[in-house]
DNA sequence: CGCGCGGATCGAATCGATTCGACCCCGTGG
DNA sequence: CCACGGGGTCGAATCGATTCGATCCGCGCG
């Protein structure tokens, strides 16, 4: 009634353990005669190949990369820069043969997953820092460590871990995005800024996230509008990268008595929000106020406006996560990857309005 | 330089390995002083607990059930239909620790993951029917099977396999839908369907579906047009559930001479696609041309219509199939669940314009 | 004072595979 | 004819934990 082993196949066939692995696995002589002894052996007992669990016991590795993706899954899901990247992502790992074992983590939150689960490495997105619990956990436990759109950096709790960077120059872009507005003649600016990262005191504009998110790449966007020598009017902080909360933001913005000429979003989909929001206002675009975003998604149905915005490559950054967590899985270091972005000029933007 | 085992520590706090087993585990008495002596030994070896691949194959368990997503996983991701159903699945598995492991697969295919990792339990999405490889791949392994949206029948070739199939009423669905704008008044249907599933023959139109549509969800929500009696003027058969997918069926239908009064698709995505098809065309919706979708998703910006649908509970169905699966990986059989839909009516609806 | 009971600890078997070294046998070359 | 070599097979150790049954010890009760 159980299921058969590799030793009843061997009993079967009339030959030994060892030898009924080497049919299998193919690693070492073994006459092909045998060989199909064995084969056939299995077939009768409908035996499906080698346990996995035996075979990680013995190798050590499980073959899996843990994804832990910050925030409630439902999140992430819903954006398509997550999504793109988790593509990429799991296209390296497949590639590979690895598994992706997807982890859900309240912001927070340790999940038992990440402190029980058998993994070969881990991809953390969003990583808060170099205290993040959850690469605490993970480092203690001596699995590599992949960090996207966060950093870790070295701790002392955490002595000869392996880990590494994946991410973008975010601050380059916002400076590039910025720089362009300002050629346009634009002088003064709003901002739609990503979470900050702190504990949910949320809503409440604050201007210093430059220097105090907790969220790396929401700070060192902010870093490059400061780097282009720009000091917003005003600097909403929103509660995720979704569409309504960019909405609702842009009307908080534009509807403010004499309102920047540009609006600059960290996110595409909040971007696209303040677009609506102008809509909605009766505010042409970019007519009346230019909106600018990141991450060069594709928007289909914000047509016929096409959004001014800084392409991050996505895919590759998934894609270069997925190798990097593979390199270190094997034991082998990996430098810190900065990817470029560029300038994507679309429809949103335009000079000015003379007053 | 090794990681230190339970024997390790065992040793570190002069004790037995099976008392250190039974320090961390907590099955079995234990003096409490005991326990804290081996738990500082672990400590002072930085020994961050049990190994996990150690525990699953004594156990026999590794805790980990595999999703398998059909199409690519981009596609997959791109469709706020499969990530809130995935949501709701991870969520019941992480509410019973159990891993979850995205398996993307390539129609056709049979990834090398479904033959050769340890999961408890598998999740198939879109299974193709009885004949499915990857589902037939998995229950000759011995792993249970959960379908969704497709459906596993019994097979000769797995006798006493584990399976279900967590579903919706797709048919009674768009009966409930075609009935209703045949009390509007609509008498001329164009439906837009979603892919077939055979091998790729895509784009030729095929009233034929009804019966002949591999995927089941498909089949079904076209038998469903046939329940209330409606012959379509017009089926286009599209590659994926997509806007832009939508947005040409719907040129395709809404440019014909003397076009279809009502447009059906078989699910938001491509409804969408068809409304801005229609504002394309310089059509009013529902002045001119009703459209109506499945699913119920949220579509912001869509505004200021919205769709009339058929709303289907994803994130329970995703529940759902995730505790099919814990109860299945337990040996508990369970029964086929088919969730019920109701009529959303939205702004996109409305009496034919009269000629 | 001795026996019995129960809580704490320990030894050894077990889960299912891989792999190293030993061994056997046969063929070839000296 | 013998020695050597190599292909093929096998036995046993190993990976890291859990768990069952046995042992040991101390205490309470008769």
């Amino acid at each position: 009634m159980t299921r058969p082993t590799l030793a009843d196949v061997a009993a079967e066939a009339g030959v030994s353990v060892s030898t009924a692995s080497l049919a299998f696995s193919g690693a070492g002589p073994i006459a092909s005669a045998t060989r199909d002894r064995v084969l056939a052996a299995a077939a009768r007992l409908s035996y499906a190949g080698p346990n996995p669990l035996g075979q990680q016991l013995r190798s050590g590795r499980s073959g899996i990369v843990g994804v832990v993706v910050g925030d409630r899954l439902r999140r992430s899901f819903r954006d398509p820069v997550s999504t793109q990247m988790l593509d990429g992502l799991a296209q390296a790992l497949s590639e590979q043969n690895l598994g992706l074992l997807l982890v859900p983590s309240e912001a927070g939150e340790v999940p038992p997953l990440v402190q029980h689960t058998a993994m070969d490495a881990a991809v953390v997105v969003l990583a808060n820092g170099p205290d993040d619990d959850v690469v605490l956990a993970l480092t203690r436990r001596g699995i590599p460590v992949v960090s996207i759109e966060g950093e870790i950096g070295d701790d002392p709790r955490r002595p000869g871990a392996a880990t590494t960077n994946v991410g973008i120059d975010d601050r380059g872009g916002t400076a590039l995005l910025v720089r362009e507005l300002l050629g346009l003649g634009h002088r003064r600016f709003g901002v739609v800024a990503l979470p900050y990262g702190h504990d949910r005191r949320l809503g409440a504009p604050d201007v210093d996230g430059e220097v105090s998110a907790r969220y790396a790449h929401t700070r060192r966007r902010l870093a490059g509008i400061a780097d282009a020598g720009v000091v917003p009017e005003v600097v909403v902080e929103t509660p995720a990268s979704l569409v309504e909360h960019g909405r609702s933001a842009g009307h908080q913005i534009l509807s403010r008595p004499d309102p920047p000429t540009a609006v600059v979003a960290l996110s595409d989909l909040l971007a696209s929000g303040v677009v609506l929001a102008a809509r909605e206002l009766g505010l042409r675009v970019p007519e009346d106020v230019s909106v600018a975003g990141f991450d060069g998604i594709d928007l289909p149905w914000l047509a016929p406006d096409v959004l001014t915005t800084v392409h991050q490559p996505l895919a590759d950054k998934g894609r270069l996560a997925g190798e990097a967590a593979v390199e270190l899985a094997a034991g082998r270091p990996v430098d810190e990857v900065v990817l470029p972005v560029d300038l994507q000029p679309g429809t949103t933007t335009g000079p000015p309005p003379r007053r």
